[in-house]
DNA sequence: GCCATAATGCGAGTAATCTTCAGTTTTTGG
DNA sequence: CCAAAAACTGAAGATTACTCGCATTATGGC
């Protein structure tokens, strides 16, 4: 069970619950997953560690509500890549560009929490399935620009590109980002239709 | 630390690593890594604890020593794909085809400790840097023979094919396998010269 | 074979930490 | 104003990673 055991129905208990999810962000951040007690976290977010369980069953709890809002902000941004392309006549090497950019910043804006969530910690198999399926979202949403550009098996060829371009980003940005502007040429190679 | 700190000299000792290790392996996969404690492990291996953390400093570090293994092992595989191409003339469709095989073959084997070491287990910074040793060794020996093939900047393409590929390919054996034909016909375009 | 020394093995005990729960305080709604 | 629900508390229980002083076994020179 990493679901609430409680929902929390008063104002009171929803800053609670703001408050512990803050306080576990900002110590995660700083002294890892394995060094940062339940009792810590209570302690900094102005509570008990009994509220703290009252609102999430175990330690793990916390980390995939952290992760849920960090995917959910991550997928909001990719789609709004995809909104403004779906105006507009198709283009793919802004499309790759955009893409690619967008989800370079993603990984650059608060790293620590970034790599906490997605290096360090251990994936239960519950995050894992969160991100699976934000990444299966993000690709039907691609799947239908790349149907538009004329590109090959675009169903198949979305997720190929989200999964890659994830990795491969990923890696550049601990390596050399310059890197960045071979992934577009690639992609660019990739999904020409020709 | 994560390195053994102490060295095991003799034939009985080299036995009671081997034992230690046999047992992670076999416990961690069945209960996890979290639901696995080192005196559980101890007594599968037949030792006390004592002995595990004289070889062992710590949890992580049997993680870590497993991990090493089974990256030493995929690493040889890859390689003994590309020493065969070495002598042949090139191909690059073949070259892709016999990679994502090999790859998938990799996924495939073992598959409940693949997913333990690389979903499930915390990244420690050491393991993640092995891991990038490993991809890197990989890329250069792939970056060869794109340069053969006359791919454009093989140098860094041969970095990003290493990382897709092992992200789609991972991908692909949860979702559908059908996928790796896929797979491979993007990479060809990716890497077609032309 | 003998023995000093090094290597290995042992496992109860310690300290740290996650989690619980019985009881208190605060809020809500009639 | 008050009963019931919600929220909060923190000492205590339970688990577990890891230590350390001592026992056992192997080694290599004589």
């Amino acid at each position: 069970m990493l679901t609430p055991r409680k929902r929390p129905r008063q104002q009171r208990s929803r800053e609670t619950v703001e408050a512990i999810l803050e306080a576990a962000a900002q110590l995660f951040q700083r002294h890892g997953y394995a060094a940062t007690t339940t009792n810590k976290i209570a302690d900094r977010a102005g509570v008990s560690v009994g509220s703290l369980y009252q609102y999430f069953p175990n330690k793990d709890a916390l980390l995939l509500a952290l992760a849920d809002l960090h995917l959910e902000a991550a997928e909001r941004e990719v789609m709004r890549v995809f909104a403004r392309f779906a105006e507009e006549p198709p283009d793919l090497t802004r499309l790759v560009t955009d893409l690619v950019e967008c989800v370079a910043a993603l990984h650059a804006d608060r790293p620590e929490l970034h790599r906490l969530l997605f290096d360090q910690a251990p994936r239960t198999p519950e995050l894992v399935a969160r991100f699976r399926e934000a990444e299966r979202r993000m690709a039907d949403a691609l799947s239908v620009e790349l149907a538009r550009l004329g590109a090959p098996d675009p169903g198949v060829t979305a997720l190929l590109a989200v999964q890659g371009v994830e990795a491969q980003v990923h890696g550049a940005l601990l390596d050399d980002p310059g890197h960045l502007d071979a992934i577009v040429r690639l992609w660019v190679r990739a999904l020409g239709g020709k």
